[in-house]
DNA sequence: TTGCTCCTCACGTCACGTGAGGTGGC
DNA sequence: TTGCTCCTCACGTCACGTGAGGTGGC
């Protein structure tokens, strides 16, 4: 069963199936959504014929596809200018260097779920009167929150330093349950300040309303706030009555004060009505 | 609006998701398939109930799913004895590791594929008899490929041993085309012999048939093995006549020989019919 | 000519997400 | 009572995989 292949280098599928290590269906399958064309398709049969220089970019898809790149975002990198290409790939390579260390956290966190005994959390309780503060406000998908969540933190700190404004705390957030429920919600974030202050940019006036809160603080970093969050809502479930009112966040020491995220202070406060002696 | 909760701690599907930090789609979808049932269902309004003795079920539900593992694996896990189930999930982590290490080896090898060149091939040819061999055969699935080959080689370095037989080479293998085409294919390991040997357990007497080669030798880990196998097949498809054999792989260097995976050295050869003068 | 390789088409899978449309609970 | 919370059901999505049924190429 001999085959003669054409010197100009048209690979059969399976060939190229053999040298680029895709499965067949996934060749096809690349040709359907325009990922990776094949160099001919003939007419009369359909059969998709390959280049030995189409080799490389199989390659790279692949490497890619390995990664969790989403195809279309892999199709983007790959129509764009040579020149752009590598920066684009070079950059997201550091974006795929995060993810690995945020997997490496997750392993560290679960080891630590299951060897650690559930830690017992101090909470305490507080009534805050209705403070004002400038903020950023809007509905936010969970999956966007940290890129959100770090541009607001700037551009509140930006205005502080720009307006020489009076801050009363730390910044803090109010999160609606939708957020965590939905997985898309309305999130504020706020600096908290002696008086009202002008609008600047997306950084309103805002009054952040009174309540009365259960209060625990969470130490590191927030792989492991659900803990933190499940432990407080289990207490305020079991002696409080909780109040539909969105949880609040205050960050105490974040990445701005360390990059020791061990040394990381978050405050959580869940909105409660009180009952006697508790 | 109050909400008064039941100090027998019966939690909405809303403050759940909260405390848990899954969406409450996610936390109907895992009741649908069984894998974290609400402790209560109203059978009236279908309402869900959980119990704050949930929440740390779903916290290690969370980290196993964002770590990527299949629910259905999950489950099992949940299901089994307590006593079993720290042991079971230790030991998925340590898989977990595995799994990391080649996150991280693939995000090296892109990074290389793009900054480094092309690496040039040398590429002899070879015309070899059929030999005498032991051999492990089988059709494997290309996700089991790793641990398939791994007991094959055991396998056969155990029968070496046990009955002196004496080698003429590196243990290699001959992989169909169909494994890389279809995901799924006919393997076979080996090891040559001086002489035909008895079978041993599920490796067996067998003649590696002759075979024209191209052949070309891959330095270093396997996760970079198809920037050769297109190379070779490049070359192969520009020079030569490609035939429909199983491509080759001889084991010089590797696990065994040592850790220090950049040591590792395989050969890949390619049967061809030769032309003249290339 | 045989048998293998390639084709299309329709549907399945996994782990949810997305509405539509509706009822119940504080 | 209002409006929010919860419900089911059917379908969508992403990246392919799985056959069925059929034709073409060496």
């Amino acid at each position: 069963v001999w085959k003669l292949i054409d010197m100009r280098a048209n690979l059969t599928i399976g060939r190229f199936s053999v040298m680029t290590q895709l499965s067949v269906k996934t060749l096809r399958h690349y040709h359907r959504v325009g990922l990776l064309e094949p160099a001919e398709v003939d007419a009369e049969t359909g059969y998709r014929y390959y280049t030995t220089g189409q080799v490389s970019t199989a390659h790279v898809i692949r490497r890619f596809r390995d990664l969790g790149m989403p195809v279309e975002e892999l199709r983007s990198v790959l129509a764009a200018d040579p020149d752009d290409r590598n920066a684009l790939i070079l950059r997201h390579l550091d974006r795929l260097e995060d993810q690995l260390a945020q997997t490496r956290s997750a392993v560290d966190s679960l080891r630590a779920l299951l060897t650690r005994p559930a830690t017992p959390i101090a909470v305490t309780y507080r009534s805050v009167p209705a403070t004002p503060a400038l903020a950023v406000a809007g509905t936010v998908r969970r999956d966007d929150m940290a890129g959100w969540w770090s541009a607001a933190v700037d551009e509140l700190r930006a205005a502080v330093r720009a307006h020489d404004l009076r801050t009363t705390g730390a910044i803090g957030g109010l999160f609606d349950a939708e957020l965590f429920a939905e997985d898309r919600g309305r999130a504020v974030l706020f600096v908290p300040l002696e008086r009202e202050a002008a609008a600047a940019g997306r950084a309103r006036s805002y009054l952040v309303p009174a309540a009365e809160l259960a209060v625990t603080v969470h130490a590191g970093p927030h792989t492991d706030i659900d803990r933190t969050y499940g432990a407080l809502g289990s207490h305020v479930t079991e002696h409080e009555l909780a109040v539909d009112e969105p949880v609040r966040e205050t960050y105490l020491c974040y990445r701005k004060d360390t990059e020791d995220t061990s040394r990381w202070r978050t405050e959580i406060a869940w909105p409660v009505f009180r009952t006697t002696g508790s």
